[in-house]
DNA sequence: TTACTTCTTTAGTCATGAGCCTAAGTTAAT
DNA sequence: ATTAACTTAGGCTCATGACTAAAGAAGTAA
């Protein structure tokens, strides 16, 4: 389960654009940059990949920004994945060798828990919430 | 869930020892590489990793060869891939921007029950009987 | 002892990709 | 026209994965 920065990343700067939902001001990328910690010149490129998958919309010129595309209820976890690191979901085992099906076969239901798994999360379950954030002081 | 080479190998190099297990030959490198495709001057690093494991023994000189340490129904899958590919059951994830922290719990979740997955396969569900083999015909 | 067999250890190669940066475009509001 | 933004393309460096190779050590048997 160790994951890439642009998995992390992306899943941050979600979280950040969810935490904006509603509003109708977009966020500019180096906001997003500073809020979530990422590199702007790499963050570039993941937001790129995540408006390709219809994830977020983007605007260009003055008032321009990115925001979500859809609620965060809407966007399950399987889709930022996929968005910007599919082959994590990927099930293609080697068919070679004695035992080569039967280890394939017995990955792939573990892939397919694995998938379950993260289908099961939404954008929503990521948002850090003010109030959370007040818990602390209770 | 697509797995390094390395951690194919050793899952199908393991279950063709397993297949072996209770008889006193021990089985050579060549023979090993041959039944499950596996390109031999590889095999041999994956194989010394699972012996510093303690997944298996080997013997050196004329007579010498692999086996298995212990039955197979005592191998946890979760040995095996900590065995030669550690990093896929790591849980570290980077605590940092706004939403650091939540996007780490949720993916340490993840992680578990991933890991809760593999734990729950022995070596003994990756070997191939030949009454399987068998179930073909019939 | 000597030769032979088999594992053991270490070093080296090669291609690929992650992560990040630069810089020149393009668009839209004022 | 000017400016603030996003867009696109390219390049750079470093680490890693997947092998290959070969010298070394340990058993076995003549």
């Amino acid at each position: 389960m160790k994951l890439s920065h642009k998995l992390e990343y992306a899943c941050r700067v979600l979280a950040q654009l969810g935490r904006r939902y509603g509003q109708d001001k977009l966020a500019h990328i180096e906001t997003l940059a500073t809020a979530e910690a990422i590199p702007a010149n790499y963050l570039v490129q993941i937001l790129n990949e995540l408006r390709g998958a219809g994830l977020i919309i983007s605007k260009r010129g003055k008032q321009g920004g990115y925001a979500l595309a859809r609620a965060p209820q809407k966007i399950a976890l399987t889709e930022i994945v996929e968005a910007v690191d599919g082959e994590l979901l990927e099930r293609s085992f080697e068919d070679s060798g004695h035992s080569g099906a039967r280890v394939a076969s017995i990955w792939s239901d573990v892939g397919e828990c694995f998938e379950a798994k993260l289908r099961a999360y939404t954008l929503d379950d990521f948002i850090v919430k003010d109030a959370d954030a007040e818990m602390y002081y209770i």
